[in-house]
DNA sequence: CCGATGGTAGACAGATCTGTCTGGTAATGT
DNA sequence: ACATTACCAGACAGATCTGTCTACCATCGG
């Protein structure tokens, strides 16, 4: 092994990111992340990006070839963060997947929510074949997974428990989209009794 | 009566708008129109309708005082189109409430489908005060009361209708949602079982 | 005949966007 | 001691955006 420690040390880390970690790219990422999500991807500017984040342009354009690369990272963080704070709780299979809608009813009825990052991405960003479009598309079917998982281990079929998790995502779909036009804690308000209904 | 009759057929033909339709005006909103669904809002540019509407640039101006304005005119003729070409079939209730739906499966299957532009202008829009967002909340509660409406009918209670018609409006921009980041087919397939399921 | 209306063509201003480039500083591993 | 790396500051180019303005043409009611 002739890499260094730091090396071993930056891939142990993040193994699969090939870049380290740097305070300039945590903060790009985290006020890109603010802006994109608050006012949308288009109407912010790389200018107000760099500036807000207390950066140098040079710096930006170290850590990202792009603006539709920082946009993919930011849909791609995004996702990761709900991967990360996703925790399912409950002892039936029914509760569990009860539980993942009461916080997806809490996420609606928070601050600063705005609808979901990822359909809101998406709008801006039609093809199909667009990085950005891919990731949304991953984390839809990570999503859907998990659904089908706990409705297969709810004894249902594969079949059903397809047909299911899919109704139920669309059902997910429904919530955020609604949490962010219409009345936030009346949509959650109804999220369990709908989970209820589709499981029947 | 001092006006001229030219003047009162125009009013009598729009009796809603102040400005009569022209060509170019019909041109400019139709051709924004699928320029602002297929590539998004801000993506487009004033430059690209008036060349692609064969307008000139002070005739656009002549009929928008600005392209807020023409966007909003823009959800605003949606809104009216979905409003004009939506028949409600059937005989029961139920089967009326199933029709809604099925033409909203046809909708996401059909050509040039790319998500719902309620959602995708909103998306784009964050301020709720936002002129385009006000036209949004408007057409969901049209088609939220369409569906109350034919709940009442069924016979429920008016709390029901209510809390039904909304999760149904879930479904809908659940389904619209799906339809365009997964496979519209698949989506339309599960559309009545899901509506079923949350009438139970 | 005349004035209002709606239209075309296109230059122009001023702002803003993405992305490049130069030049300099500070830390750090070898 | 030195090379590399990360970072900052900001000018710059080239494109594109919205919106204004001038100049001209055609139609039509009075």
């Amino acid at each position: 092994m002739a890499t260094t420690e730091t090396t071993e040390r930056r891939r142990a880390e993040s193994p699969a990111r090939r870049r380290a970690e740097s305070p300039a790219r945590r903060r790009i990422l985290d006020t890109a992340g603010a802006l994109f999500y608050a006012e949308g991807i288009h109407t912010v500017g790389i200018d107000r990006v760099i500036a807000e984040a207390g950066v140098a342009k040079a710096t930006f354009y170290h850590h990202f070839p792009s603006k539709d690369e920082l946009v993919r990272a930011y849909v791609q963080e995004q996702s990761d963060r709900v991967h990360a704070t996703t925790v399912v709780r409950g002892d039936t299979p029914q509760e569990r997947i009860l539980s993942v809608f009461d916080d997806l009813g809490d996420f609606i009825c928070g601050p600063g929510f705005r609808g979901c990052a990822f359909v809101n991405a998406a709008a801006e960003y039609p093809d199909p074949d667009h990085p950005v479009r891919r990731v949304v598309a991953e984390h839809r079917a990570w999503f859907h997974g998990i659904l089908r998982d706990l409705l297969t281990e709810a004894g249902r079929s594969e079949a059903d428990a397809d047909r299911t998790a899919t109704m139920l995502t669309m059902l997910r779909d429904g919530l955020v989209v609604a949490g962010d036009l219409d009345d936030p804690a009346a949509t959650r308000a109804l999220a369990r009794e709908a989970v209820t209904r589709l499981l029947a």
